[in-house]
DNA sequence: TAATTATTTAAGCAAATGCTTAAATATGCC
DNA sequence: GGCATATTTAAGCATTTGCTTAAATAATTA
């Protein structure tokens, strides 16, 4: 691997430099903030956030019906939303309510309101 | 499939409801922007969205060498980018410069601002 | 204690992802 | 035209993803 030719005779050191410099710093933030855009860059697992953002708790089982998704396809979406810290649980009796993590989110509030924005463009087009 | 027994006797049907017309109102933005999130969504196109937005413009070979890949590598990466309308090219002689499409990646902005202040955050700890 | 309900977990599988290496384009230079 | 450079494209392959079906937990009710 590794040597493609290129070795760019014209290569801009000064920016190469710059650039790497930049990705050092900032080194921890990508691994954590592409594992949560990841997570919201599955369209289902975008309803349940953009749900949750309004609707404050749902179960797995009426989101299945909302989502026409079989419950064990939601129940593995929630459980990797929960794994990344984006949504919580709390269990009462047999149901198992999902609530976002709103502490951990606020890095997705702008897609809310984007979301919002776009669905009223559309409308008054 | 389809059926999992749960047919939730204490179901909120009007919750239901209201997630199913959010949903529908609001149909035609999750498939474009949870495809941008998933763009974003993998940590090498990251980096590389994150310093195309300080740096005007970089060609793939500079790119290859910044993050430590291969240049085919760096090169499918960044047709993800231009096919989802993220990048745009510019071609002077044999090189070819990436740079952000402004327009389009608006919605990833506060992104750019998240990453500078956690990495703030972590320098000043 | 057995049957029902809500949810999770596991196994299996097709499709998508992201790399590798090698070959194809395209431009510039001798 | 022939060779070097910059980039893309293609083929191959291991890994991950996201569903399905079936089985396992857990709480509820009869």
């Amino acid at each position: 691997m590794e040597n493609n030719t290129c070795i760019r005779q014209f290569a801009d050191h000064e920016q190469i430099k710059n650039c790497k410099a930049k990705l050092k710093t900032a080194q921890k933030s990508f691994g954590s903030l592409s594992s949560v855009l990841a997570l919201a860059g599955n369209e289902v697992r975008l309803k349940i956030i953009y749900l949750l953002g309004d609707e404050k708790e749902i179960c797995p089982c009426d989101l299945a019906d909302i989502l026409g998704m079989s419950i064990p396809a939601i129940s593995q979406h929630l459980k990797k939303l929960k794994d990344g810290n984006i949504v919580e649980t709390r269990k009462e009796s047999q149901t198992i309510y999902y609530s976002l993590n709103h502490e951990n989110i606020k890095i997705l509030k702008p897609f809310f309101k984007h979301i919002n924005v776009q669905t009223l463009k559309l409308e008054t087009a």
